[in-house]
DNA sequence: GAGTTACGCTACGACGCGTAGCGAAAGCTC
DNA sequence: GAGCTTTCGCTACGCGTCGTAGCGTAACTC
């Protein structure tokens, strides 16, 4: 979300400018979603975003930190529904993220950061923070309301409880990025409801 | 598994060097070892391999494709143990899956290829052929061998039965990609015996 | 005003890409 | 063997991107 390069608290000096950074992240998805993320160029963002190039590398210091914050703000628009009952809120969440994952700047971004971070640990620690638990917080609401509504039992360990949480997290998650991504097959909502079933058999017998 | 350039029928003149293919395919798993994905060049790989650099490209198009070859063959690895028990056998290849996706040259590639051939058809094509279906052949076996020992009712539907077929694959490779790479955690025992008990229950479930 | 920082611009060396052209090597057919 | 065909190693090249340096100017604080 923020830049990588230090913006810490220089109280002097002529300001950043905020549309400049706003220009810059716009133009990244503009670029990724014509380009794609192997074929997009600083130089190319640089004069999208009517920069300098220079102007860009002050404050990313790479493509990879760049094309992060440009696609996180994408998965602010997550959020959990209320649909009445734990199946359909997952149903409803699991839609919005494959429309999320459908979107062509997501779609060629997100494996490729996630890729490059397997070699990079502070974009790791940078995609985790600004994307995974954003996601992840979905999760513990989801449950969190599910407890309230009498449709899961009540956490006896929250040792236990937190492992769950993240298995629940990868299982949701990781489906729909591999149908999505790997299979590339549409997520329409009767593979929705087949997923749903599923889980929700799941969720019964880990829960016990 | 094959050259992309056509290596269709010339039956007459100097054969292409197997040895070659081999080295390079070796020099390319080495290369994305000491280098990562991103940083791989084609020159250092055609070092590596002690080949010409115009011999790479008579061979591979570009950098993906030579990469999803290079990769294909650990997934030859995999196999469905015989535990005695759907749950054994979901496990065993499960932390089979988990061992293949930490070794460094898994790790940094296939993200990366399946990145790229979002924007790609030719290319998720052969990673279709090359490794989503020899993974995929394993929950058909294994769905296979439960009915034989009667731990899953007979199919009904055969066309349900290949979307079910679907959806577990894409549950247990998206799980454990994501763990593994997304979530960056291990994959340990705990984690299986909790993701197994989850697909069995959600089996149950949606077999019905 | 003086000091400080950001910005646009230009230019630069370094590097990887992908190709062309050459002579030599390795196979096949007759 | 001779002759043909294709591959191979090698060198060299133009092209594009990278990331940085240097400069003059603009914007903001005290």
């Amino acid at each position: 979300m923020q830049s990588r390069i230090p913006s810490s608290l220089p109280r002097t000096g002529r300001p950043r400018s905020a549309a400049a950074d706003a220009a810059i992240l716009e133009a990244t998805r503009a670029a990724l979603v014509d380009l794609g993320w192997s074929k997009l160029t600083m130089g190319d963002v640089a004069a999208r975003a009517g920069v300098a190039k220079t102007t860009l590398y002050r404050r990313w210091a790479s493509k990879n930190e760049l094309v992060v914050d440009a696609v996180a703000v994408l998965f602010d628009e997550l959020e959990l529904p209320d649909n009445g009952s734990l199946a359909a809120d997952i149903g409803g969440v699991v839609l919005q993220f494959a429309a999320l994952l459908n979107r062509p700047e997501t779609k060629t971004a997100l494996m490729a950061v996630v890729a490059e971070s397997t070699r990079d640990a502070p974009l790791r620690e940078r995609i985790r923070t600004s994307i995974v638990d954003r996601q992840k917080r979905l999760v513990l609401e989801g449950r969190a309301r599910a407890h309230a509504r009498g449709e899961l039992p009540l956490d006896a360990d929250p040792a236990a409880a937190a492992c769950v949480a993240d298995l629940i997290f990868d299982v949701v998650a990781g489906a729909v990025v591999h149908r999505t991504l790997v299979s590339a097959e549409e997520v329409d909502e009767a593979w929705v409801d087949r997923f749903t079933t599923l889980l929700l058999g799941g969720l019964a017998s880990v829960e016990a």
